[in-house]
RNA sequence: GGGCUCGUAGCUCAGCUGGAUAGAGCACCUCCCUUCUAAGGAGGCGGUCAUAGGUUCGAAUCCUAUCGGGCUCACCA
């Protein structure tokens, strides 16, 4: 039983015992830092049931308390909020109990709980990844090992947009400007090469267009009749009837692009346990559409299209099949929901991560399949998270402001071997280790700056507050880990054994206390689907530990005991960290 | 115009289902390296929580309206 749980229990029999009125829930909190006392019991709620002055009622609270229970050795009244003051023998138990423990805050999978998919990245193939993927990509991830943590099975995957018009617009420039351009050929990621046709297209594509109006058309005819883009057409139309020498360029440049991103994920540090291509699944979902009609949640019009009436949801209704019969982008996400599910029986819910600027979609796709029938409808999320911001305003690849993923990293990792330089920490160590850590800090830096924002919220990306290195960072961060495992290269003793009954510090409760909390704040995460909590967390966990380190000597300590005690608590935050770190898939350096 | 969302210190952000005098970091100012990593610590300066009402013992948090930023409302994906 936690802590809390006493708490409350102790409360609810006091108020049984003294008033013979029954409490539903107690309400309590962290005691502030002005106040003496570790947990504060609110008694306001309580005037409800029952009737008296509030600092009264917590005098007798608290009198009962430290009577009836053993952890409670103390308390005090201020208004109406009562105090209470926990004995050390608790924190010392506590820690004890938890200390050997490798698995806390990890639950162990419950049996017969479903498994959860998690979506994301959801690259376009001719464009290569920016900054806003990056934010996409470190989110989903990051979720996806805080579900896993918090006990359920996950399996990651992204959906890969690889066909129509704009994908043939990058085939058709290659074919007439490329003289045969390989990854090769040119020594450029394939994903790159791929993307300066797509932009080769874009430009050939205005030059004509500027020229068919000085030749008399106006603006919207010439956006037609662009020869480019006719050929562009005319290719898609020859993908869709499988033409060979179409298929053959476009599973090629696929190819190229495919390497490409799987660099840029290994970098990252981000993985997937299965791919769905549009290529495979645009054409699913038509054979769902009956299944609607014969359900009555689909209803059709004179003209053939098909609709989903959703008034009772209160949103518009929704085309599902054109009056030509050829299906839209939400047929093709219910087609691959329910394959999804279909291939993977053991999934009971969806993670969808997808930018805001779709929030309608999913509500709309959610509404749809609630319609449908399906149980795991109920379990479907959409990870919303908003747009990356330059300073400068707006990301546009069209006025190439765009941040590239791969150039990023590269510089983050530059930025963090300057600043190790100047420092000159790293004396001793072979070039390899010192580039693995200017990697290790540079990528967490990057993570740490765009996982530490709500997911919601926008992200203003100021490039040189991202390479900071102090303060709320995820350098710092590391750098605090990297100083605890210093500390117990140092410590020559078994700092492994059982702890004996010493007097804590103010500043070793309060890491205690932190630590306490840490369960929760992977289940918390959990459920609110954000990494920012955790990172939240291992910042003030990381504050109170530096506070503890330069305010409570640890080898100097006055007895064995202390010495002993303080070693293993820095060793069992070090071990927080880095799982906490995990979780949002930064590494930690040993040493930095 | 309808819907959704955000607005907290000069800047970037925390603030859990309403709880005590709203917290961090950056920047600025003072101290602290002969002692465990100074990428650190201790402290100072800085707020009408966009605005106006409402709900109640109590509101940054809940409700309504207004202002401001963003997104969205396709037989596009």
């Amino acid at each position: 039983m936690s802590l809390h749980q006493t708490i409350s229990e102790g409360v609810k029999a006091a108020i049984q015992q003294l008033y013979s009125a029954s409490l539903e829930s107690v309400e309590l909190q962290a005691t502030r830092k002005e106040f003496e006392g570790d947990i504060t019991v609110v008694v306001f709620p309580m005037l409800r049931v029952v009737k008296g002055n509030p600092v009264q009622i917590g005098e007798n609270i608290g009198k009962y308390l430290v009577d009836a229970v053993e952890e409670i050795i103390g308390y005090n009244v201020v208004k109406g909020f009562l105090n209470l003051v926990i004995s050390d023998a608790y924190y010392l138990h506590f820690f004890t109990s938890i200390k050997d423990d490798a698995q806390y805050g990890f639950k162990t999978p419950v049996k017969g709980d479903k498994a959860v998919m998690v979506e994301y990245s959801s690259p376009n193939t001719n464009k290569p990844l920016h900054l806003g993927h990056i934010r996409n990509n470190l989110l989903g991830y990051s979720v996806a090992e805080i579900i896993k943590a918090s006990g359920k099975k996950v399996y990651k995957t992204q959906i890969i947009n690889d066909r129509g018009i704009h994908i043939c617009k990058s085939m058709v420039a290659w074919q007439k400007y490329g003289n045969g351009e390989t990854p090769e050929s040119t020594g450029l990621k394939g994903d790159k090469l791929v993307g300066n046709y797509y932009v080769k297209f874009d430009q050939c594509y205005k030059s004509e267009i500027s020229e068919l109006i000085s030749s008399g058309r106006t603006e919207e005819e010439a956006k037609k009749e662009a020869p480019i883009l006719i050929e562009a057409q005319k290719m898609l139309r020859k993908w869709e009837a499988g033409d060979e020498e179409v298929v053959t360029l476009w599973k090629m440049m696929n190819q190229w692009v495919y390497k490409g991103f799987d660099q840029t994920y290994k970098t990252l540090g981000v993985d997937f346990d299965s791919y769905y291509y549009e290529s495979n699944t645009y054409l699913l979902g038509k054979d769902n559409i009956e299944e609607g009609l014969v359900k009555g949640v689909f209803y059709k019009k004179e003209d053939g299209s098909v609709w989903c009436d959703l008034s009772e949801e209160k949103l518009d209704d929704k085309l599902i099949l054109r009056s030509d019969g050829t299906s839209v982008y939400m047929t093709q996400d219910i087609g691959t929901a329910i394959q999804r599910i279909k291939d993977n029986p053991d999934v009971g819910g969806m993670i969808y991560t997808v930018g805001n600027e779709q929030d309608h979609h999913f509500k709309v796709l959610f509404a749809i399949l609630k319609k449908l029938g399906y149980d795991w409808a109920d379990n479907l999320h959409h990870l919303s998270y908003g747009m990356v911001d330059l300073p400068s305003g707006k990301m546009k690849s069209r006025e190439g402001t765009v941040v590239d993923a791969d150039d990023l990293m590269v510089e983050m990792t530059e930025t963090a071997e300057d600043a190790s330089k100047e420092l000159g920490k790293l004396e001793g160590y072979t070039e390899e280790e010192k580039q693995e850590i200017y990697k290790t800090v540079g990528l967490g830096s990057l993570k740490y700056y765009l996982l530490k924002v709500d997911p919601k919220k926008r992200i203003l990306f100021n490039p040189e507050e991202s390479v900071d290195l102090k303060g709320n960072t995820g350098s710092f961060i590391q750098y605090t880990y990297a100083r605890t495992q210093s500390i117990i290269r140092k410590a020559d003793f078994d700092y492994n054994s059982s702890i004996p009954a010493i007097a804590l510090h103010e500043k070793e409760k309060e890491l205690i206390k932190l630590l306490e909390l840490y369960p929760e704040t992977i289940e918390n995460a959990a459920i609110e689907l954000s990494p920012a909590i955790i990172a939240n967390y291992t910042y003030d966990l990381v504050k109170s530990y530096n506070s503890f380190f330069q305010n409570v000597s640890i080898f100097g300590a006055d007895t064995d005991e202390e010495k002993h005690f303080r070693v293993q608590l820095t060793g069992f935050v070090g071990s927080i960290i880095k799982s906490a770190f995990n979780l949002l898939g930064i590494n930690v350096p040993e040493r930095m």
